[in-house]
Order: C-alpha cells, then structure tokens, then sequence
DNA sequence: TTGTATGCGTTATCAA
DNA sequence: TTGATAACGCATACAA
C-alpha cells in the first residue's frame, strides 16, 4: 500500500500501516494521476462488445495489459458514431495511456485529433487510408479468396455472398477477395451473387435466408459465403428451419471462427482469424507508442485461415 | 467546451474557443474530478465478458449510463478473483460513482471492505448471505423448476442435470428447484441424475456429453437440463456429431436465452432471464445509492420465463 | 462581465 | 530516517 516501504523504519511502517487500514485509507488515483502525469490503464473502445470475435480480441488485449500491470476498462460503442465520440472524449481527458479502437469509421477526423493531440490510439481489425496510426489487421482479400476457393473446390458454380452494409471496408475486401477467386476460376462473374444485408448479425442472416429462398430454383446459389459468423448462423438457422438441408441444399461458409461455430449443430467452416493474436499485438503497439519515445507506426496484418466443417461438406 | 458558455461575452467567448482548438486543448479529467469530488464514471466487473449473457446485462447498464450522462467501463474478471481483487482496487482508487459487478464469490470480504469505505457497489445476478448490499438477481429455483417441470411434461421419466462447479449458489439454487419439482411430480430421485461439471462453458457441455453417451442405455437419461447455454450448445452438439438425435434420443433445456440458443440449429428451449432489465434494474439501484442521501439497500429479484424450442419437442 | 486567489490529495525535492 | 513545502490543473468563491 505504501510506495516505497523499504525508506521507512520497520516500526513506523507498521504503525502508518495500521492506521491506514483503520481509517480505511484509498489513495486518490485522480490526485496521483495528477501529480505524476500518467495513468494506469489502457481503453479498448469495442464495436460490439456482443460479438465474441470481440470479446476474444479483447482478451488478448487484456493478458497483455496484465503483462505491463495496466487494467483495461473496455467501452461498447455499440456501432453508434455518438457513443464513440463521447467514450473518446472522455478517455482522452482522463489521460489514458492509451486507446485501442474498432471504430465506426477507421477514417473518421476525431481519431486523427485525439491522436495529434498526443494520445496513442492503435486501430484494430480495421485499416486506414493513411498510414498515421498503428493498425493491426487481417487480410481480408485473402480471407475473402480463401472462402471461394474453398466452395469452389467443393464444386459450386453459383454462390451468394453474404454482408454489408457494404460502405464497410472489410465488406468490401472480403467481397474483393471473393470475386478475384472466382473469376481467377473461370467462372461467370454474374454466377456470383451479391446479397446485401444492413448489418452483420444473426437477425440479419435469417431475413438473408428468407431471400435466398424466395429465387428461382434454377437461379438459387448452392452455396453461400458469409462475410461474418453471425450471418451465417441466422442463415444457417433459418435454411434449416424451413427444411432446406447444409450442406446439402446450402453450403456455407462463415468467417472468424468465433466459438459458436464451432458448436452450431450443423458445424460452420469459417475463415479464422488469430483474434487473440490480434488484441496482444495491438496491445504491444500501443504501449510501445506511450513508453518508447522513437516510436514508429507500423500496419501489423495477419494471415486468416480456413477451418472445413461440416457445413461445407 | 466551456463549462458556462452563457456566463461570458460572445467575442470572448468566440476568442477563447478558438485558441482552445488551436492549441488543442483537452480538459485534464483528473484535475476536475479532485477539485470536483466526483467522476462522470460507472464500472462493471463482469465474470465472463466472452458470455453472451453478461454483454446483454451490460447493454442494460449502458443504456442507463447514457441515460445519466455517464460512461460505462467494463472490467473482464474472467472468473479469476486475483484480477477481480485488481479491478476493483484501481476503480475505488479512481473514485467511481459505483461499482456493479458479478462476483467470482459474492460472499469476499473484499467485496464489503470496498463498500465499507464508501463506494456503492451492486451485485449482479448474484445474492448474498447478508442483505448489507443491493443485489439484482433472478429466481433460480424457479428457474430449475420450470425446466424440469417442462420435460416431465413432455414424459420425460429419468433426465440428467448438468453443471458445476457447484460450489456456484446459482448451480445450487437451479438444482434445488429442479429436484424440488421432480419430487413434487412424484419421482425418483435417483432418476434425476446430477452431471456435474468444472465451468459453464461450450468445451465442457461436450465433455458432459461424452460422459452421458458412456451410460448403458436402459441407464442413459432421455434428457438433460443444463444450467447454463453453454452448457447446452456444447452437448447439443456432441450428441448430434455422435449421431444421436435431439430431441429424439436426448431432450435439452438450457438456461439463459442467449441469441445463440435460438440460432442453434436445433433451436435451443432455454429458461429466459430478463438480462437488459437485469442491468438496467442494477444500474439504477447503485445510481440511487450514489446520490440519494437515505437510499435503502435492496434485494431485486426477477422471474425467469421457459422459452420452448424444438429441442424439446 | 472579467480577473484573482485558494485548495482538492498526491509525489518529489530539499532540509533537518 | 523523517518532516516540511511546492506544484500538478481545475472549479469555486469573491473582488473588481
């Protein structure tokens, strides 16, 4: 409790200790913080602290933060551009050590104030146009092709793809990802179809499957690429609630791997990405901006990988 | 920015804006809150943020802390009472306007000594020994009854309760209405077959799972209530990939409603909590405590409500 | 309407 | 080894 219990005599610290327990001291973090000029804790401001890709991110994030004895207070944005502002306010004012961020919008003109104004933000599982900022991601192009390919392998000449809204730049890079297999495949760009959805949950990915099935046989995908695991779990949950069987009927195909797919009873094949991985580099990268006074941006990206279950056969 | 925009002349005020902006100037929160004597913060130390219940109770909260102006910080304790000890030393440190918080033992001293000193705290899905605290919680027993009353309805004559490490008093409250409603049905105990568990967790739902397949047939339980979803979605889908059928050879109840449980592709009969009202209720109580000088402590307990899904017939 | 002085609780510095 | 003093940045009370 005291800060350096070895300047005192044995005696006198047993005394002061006491006391303190007594009267039940706390030391004021504000006035310390204050005193000393930096706090002790790190902020990751989540998109959806419902999703557990973030969650998991978020453990990541936290082993590292115990590493460098720091606590991590996590903040849902809850995909609000408000609350977001209002949590980096706060936290850029509380002087936090630093902010790890999947932001609404990676491009957005705050996160360049705050960090100008001098504290280390790291954008995690998103990329920028500029390269001003620590970003750890993955390759989503990649992560894109990987799915394809793999339905391609399996046979299928007509898929769906699955996501949006597509303003979203990991919607698009999946999507792009996705077209380059196809047509590296020789297949008809037209055979790839695109299935808009205005937000990436399961609630979202049943009303996907309710339009899927509303095609003509003869122009219904046999499979689908999902762009998250929560869409394809709503589509996986509403193909076989209205009798259609996965794979047989519909292939699908999800992305990152979260545990519940995995576990869903027609197991998804997912396109993993190395979550935990993710949130301790981004920790890393956001303490190396605090301490190390020669500090360098970097753009961390990670490799996703391809996990066949069942639902692809 | 300014604290009393209307209290200066609108040239100034213009002035002063404007060099604040240029300057960059951020408001030091530390500053403020030790002339002020009071944060703009609520924290929640949650046992298992990668559980989808526990992000539903904290969107609860959220939204309560928005309501109040305040910002919500979630703290992972991971269901390790060393980081939980952390957490809560730093956010009395910090001075917190409360703490809610879903203790890894709701009975630690450490818990009362925080109290003690003057921070409110709330638990969450939780209750006490002692009434000394608000507590925000759900019936479990009737939880567990409902459930078991549910399968001896459906004509189940001998299932298997799963769950653990019973030390938990939630475990042992939905045990309790489990057996409570099964000798009330006038069965035999000995039918009611206890599958304990080490966590609530997808990996040891299988592996209750495992055990439950290793029965001989005329002893092998028609169907199993889990005490949590996880729980659930694990052995569901260990039966299904062992090829038994569900709700054929092995009837499940889970326990909480996560979206999951409704997404499962045997879509999941659960035991519903009202987790948004949960955090809401909890939120509401400690901001009382917070500001209202003869606040009264107070035991809230909800009803949990049986949702019937298909894994039950 | 604007300016000035004080103290919040801590740590660091310097003197004893 | 111990005690005294100053300063961190803000809000408040009071004076101008």
């Amino acid at each position: 409790m005291l800060n350096r219990p070895d300047r005192v005599s044995p005696g006198t610290r047993e005394r002061v200790e006491r006391v303190m327990a007594e009267l039940g001291f706390v030391r004021n973090e504000s006035a310390r913080q204050l005193r000393v000029g930096k706090s002790r804790t790190l902020a990751y401001v989540v998109l959806d602290a419902g999703n557990p890709f973030f969650t998991d991110v978020a453990a990541g994030i936290d082993d590292a933060a115990d590493d460098a004895d720091l606590s991590l207070f996590l903040c849902n944005s809850a995909n609000r551009a408000d609350r977001e502002a209002a949590h980096l306010t706060l936290l850029e004012q509380q002087r936090v050590q630093g902010i790890l961020i999947t932001p609404v919008d990676p491009d957005a003109a705050a996160l360049d104030q705050v960090a100008r104004r001098g504290t280390p933000i790291v954008v995690v599982d998103r990329t920028r146009r500029l390269e001003d900022f620590c970003t750890v991601a993955v390759d989503d192009v990649l992560g894109g092709r990987l799915a394809v390919e793999h339905l391609v392998d399996r046979g299928h000449r007509r898929i769906a793809v699955v996501g949006g809204p597509t303003s979203i730049g990991q919607v698009q890079d999946r999507y792009a990802g996705a077209r380059a297999a196809w047509t590296d495949a020789g297949l008809d760009p037209d055979d790839l179809v695109p299935l808009e959805t205005d937000a990436m949950t399961v609630a979202e990915g049943r009303s996907a499957g309710e339009r899927l099935a509303g095609l003509a046989a003869r122009r219904r995908p046999t499979a689908a690429f999902c762009v998250n695991d929560l869409l394809a779990l709503g589509l996986l949950q509403q193909s076989i609630g209205s009798g259609r069987s996965v794979p047989g009927d519909l292939a699908i195909v999800g992305y990152d791997d979260i545990e519940f797919a995995a576990a869903a009873a027609v197991p998804l094949t997912s396109v993993r990405q190395p979550r935990h991985q993710l949130g301790r580099t981004a920790a890393s990268l956001v303490l190396d901006e605090s301490t190390n006074p020669d500090h360098r941006h970097q753009q961390v990206t990670f490799t996703p990988e391809l996990v066949a279950r069942a639902s692809t056969l």
